[in-house]
DNA sequence: GCCACCTGTCAGTCTGGACTTACAGGTGAA
DNA sequence: TTCACCTGTAAGTCCAGACTGACAGGTGGC
């Protein structure tokens, strides 16, 4: 999983500022727990979390891009396309300590992008 | 520690979201690091990280407000009036079950209300 | 044909947050 | 008095994000 395979759980600022931005919003929040439950396709949760889907769109487009949850278009067994989503388990400890060491790893990946892109 | 006296550790999704907006913005994570190594007031701060005080004043503001820091004004020995600021240590552990514990004590605040105010 | 589903995107509005400049006040020291 | 510090706030600009409404396309069933 992303977060424990990248530097051994260590999340570089722009990471961990994706991720604090993606869950922290009221609708988000709601957007998670209504697929805490399990699998659900876009349109089913929008009908749930009683929000229009492309607003709903908007949202799980952040959350994927932060790593929260995963898109997956299927055909259903009669033929229609369905863009299913699920959570993908996560784990942030939010402490003084995480901050300064998102900010240390900002460092050495400016220092990765000096050698791999040197002027 | 308000985290630790409120409910047991579990957030408002209120509470959750003031404090994922206050740590979530660049400037913020900056801050945050800025005050790690003890009490600063204002203006020293400000010259450290290169922002002007004004702008500083409202992300303290804002951090102050989600319970991250604390300010504290003084009379320095000379008689100056000092801000100073210092970190208040926060742990918040960021999983779906936090997300879920949210939404559960804002309803239990709801009910709360009701209690409290008949009507 | 029409209806009931589904996905995906674009143009437009609107508001809140971020940020700057400029001001008000205070102290002590030269 | 002027300078160098400090606090605190009000006014204005600017932009990204949130949100709506209206489109485009597709399927299968009646």
């Amino acid at each position: 999983m992303k977060y424990r395979d990248d530097r051994n759980g260590t999340l570089t600022s722009e990471e961990l500022l994706a991720v604090l931005a993606a869950i922290g919003h009221p609708q988000r929040l709601r957007i998670i727990a209504g697929l805490s439950e399990g699998r659900v396709h876009v349109s089913e949760l929008a009908r749930r979390l009683g929000m229009s889907r492309p607003l709903l769109y908007l949202h799980l487009e952040r959350l994927e891009k932060a790593g929260l949850v995963a898109g997956d278009l299927e055909l259903s067994s009669d033929g229609k396309a369905m863009k299913y989503f699920e959570l993908v388990p996560f784990d942030v400890h939010l402490t003084v300590d995480v901050v300064l060491a998102a900010l240390r790893a900002d460092e050495e990946e400016g220092l990765k992008d000096v050698q791999e892109n040197p002027r």
